[in-house]
RNA sequence: GGGGAUGUAGGUUAGCUUGGUAUACUGCCAGCCUCGGGCGCUGGAGAUCAUGGGUUCAAGUCCCAUCAUCCCCA
């Protein structure tokens, strides 16, 4: 009866903030925790974390990068020792005072990241240029206080990433690590998640505390919101100095070392809502979804019930045998018409049906989540295809989001215009003349930041929007998240 | 930091003005049903009415405080 009180009840296009939590939730992705600012991973939601891991694991071993784990806690004295870093990071730190019911001496830091942890423990381990390269990445979850407006994946307290430390013995070196995981974070965002993304550097402004620079890739949501989809630090020897992470070189001279850091978060997987989902729920790229194939078997009779499972098996294992992740939907209190929703609902990319007029016929309904394209396929055609049409899905996904983004980019050289476009939502290619004074005007006159300095914008010659000057690069100011 | 609003079953909610022991839908459980786009029918379980205090013979309803959540403004 009341159709339209199931699933997601708000448009994506009417009302986004909504639309955005109902998917998550209603697509069983995550649920809000008992504190705010907190969310429950579900095991779907866990699952697409599996995958982002499971490919960023494979590219940075090739880069000799290893998995190491560190504790949560960090004593003050030591967060502290950078200063710039400290400082950024003060207002969202949470801190443990007590254990039990005894006081602490020095209060303890739930991390907020972990450069100073790692790195007092680098100083012990690096003593010569045979140790270096080092490169670890560290698996865990970071927490800064976010309780303003809770929106899991984007805004939490805690959220689940990686992050990376690596130490070189020269500058270029470190340099180049820098870029080669940048590259890693976008061949896996773009060809993982289907979500394109710009790269370049932050500005002096926006980079991590306590980084020389920050490269970065930036996403435009369907909003036109900019989100930052990872970032990559070169960090000198910034933190080098106060940790004397050290070692001897060939010639016995004492040097500090050059320190990069890098990470990506659960963020993606919001990301990837956003870009991807439509008015009916979530929309999975294959590479990532939990399940790929759904296969819904309908029947009338006890006897049409037997020969459909048998056929919904003997398709399912050809399937599996490919490695495919497939699911038969056998639930029997639950009508087919109910499933394919439900399944539509949590953004399954394809969807199997076979009932009894199938069988006779010697074929399967095929539906297509991603663009609602419904077709028959004999059972020889969808053994041979499978393969190759979950391919085409994810491309053709990342197709549709770069044409999005494409739509969403405009230069703009004059202030007025820049206002009145940035009402529009989206990035704005407008030329710098480098100051700080001016990108904080901007921001403060508009809300829009430098999102991003395309690494090929640099070397512009035009006037700075702001102060007619000339400019230095053509950055993307975006409204972001 | 300032202002406003709201807390009743898992979810959405009626009842509050005018006090008398709680209403529906959905979901859940059991059973039936020719289940191809949220089908229908029967029965059942499920509520410290946010928390604490006050007024009253009697409080979901009136009063006070606290907590939580949402929205708006700086």
């Amino acid at each position: 009866m009341s159709k339209e009180k199931i699933g997601i009840t708000v448009s994506k296009n009417d009302d986004f903030s909504d639309w955005y939590t109902q998917v998550v939730l209603k697509a069983e992705l995550a649920d809000y925790a008992p504190v705010k600012g907190l969310i429950v991973l579900r095991p779907d939601g866990y699952a697409i974390w599996e995958s982002i891991k499971k490919s960023l694991d494979e590219k940075f071993a090739k880069l000799g990068i290893r998995n190491g784990f560190l504790p949560i806690l960090i004593p003050e004295s030591l967060l502290s020792r950078e200063k710039r870093h400290f400082a950024g990071f003060i207002p969202q730190v949470f801190w443990v005072t007590q254990s039990g019911e005894s006081k602490l001496g020095d209060r303890l830091a739930l991390r907020p990241t972990s450069e100073t942890l790692a790195y007092s423990l680098y100083s012990k381990w690096i003593k010569s240029w045979r140790d270096l390269p080092l490169k670890i990445n560290f698996w865990n979850t970071a927490l800064r206080a976010e309780i303003k407006s809770t929106k899991p994946f984007l805004r939490t307290s805690e959220f689940l990433w990686q992050e990376g430390h690596t130490v070189h013995t020269s500058k270029e070196e470190a340099e180049k690590e820098v870029m080669n995981i940048l590259q890693v974070y976008k061949s896996t965002i773009e060809k993982e998640l289907a979500i394109p993304v710009v790269t370049g550097k932050k500005s002096e402004k926006e980079k991590f505390v306590g980084a020389v620079y920050t490269t970065t890739m930036e996403s435009i949501m369907p909003d036109g919101k900019a989100l930052q989809m990872g970032t990559s630090h070169f960090l000198g020897q910034n933190f080098s100095k106060p940790f004397e992470v050290k070692f001897a070189d060939k010639d016995n001279v004492e040097n500090f070392a050059w320190q990069t850091s890098w990470g990506v978060s659960w963020r993606l997987i919001g990301a990837m809502i956003m870009t991807h989902g439509d008015d009916i729920g979530l929309v999975l790229p294959p590479k990532v979804a939990p399940v790929q194939v759904v296969i819904i078997p309908i029947y009338y009779s006890d006897e049409e019930k037997q020969k459909v499972l048998k056929k919904a098996n003997e398709i399912q294992n050809i399937f599996v045998k490919k490695n495919i992740r497939v699911h038969v939907d056998d639930r029997e209190e639950l009508t087919p018409g109910y499933k394919f929703h439900d399944w539509e609902l949590r953004g399954i990319p394809l969807r199997v049906e076979i009932g009894p007029k199938d069988i006779e016929k010697n074929k399967v309904v095929l539906a297509k989540r991603h663009n609602k394209e419904k077709l028959d396929l004999s059972f020889d055609e969808i053994n041979e295809k499978i393969e190759s049409i979950l391919d085409d899905i994810q491309k053709q996904m990342l197709v549709a989001a770069k044409k999005i983004l494409e739509k969403m980019t405009r230069d703009v050289s004059n202030y007025d215009e820049f206002k009145s476009e940035l009402e529009k939502g989206g990035f704005l290619q407008s030329p710098w003349c480098g100051k700080e004074e001016c990108e904080a005007k901007i921001k403060e006159e508009t809300g829009a930041e430098i999102r991003v300095i395309p690494f090929e914008s640099e070397n512009s010659s035009k006037k700075c929007v702001y102060c007619n000057e000339q400019s230095v690069s053509i950055p993307i100011f975006a409204r972001g998240y």
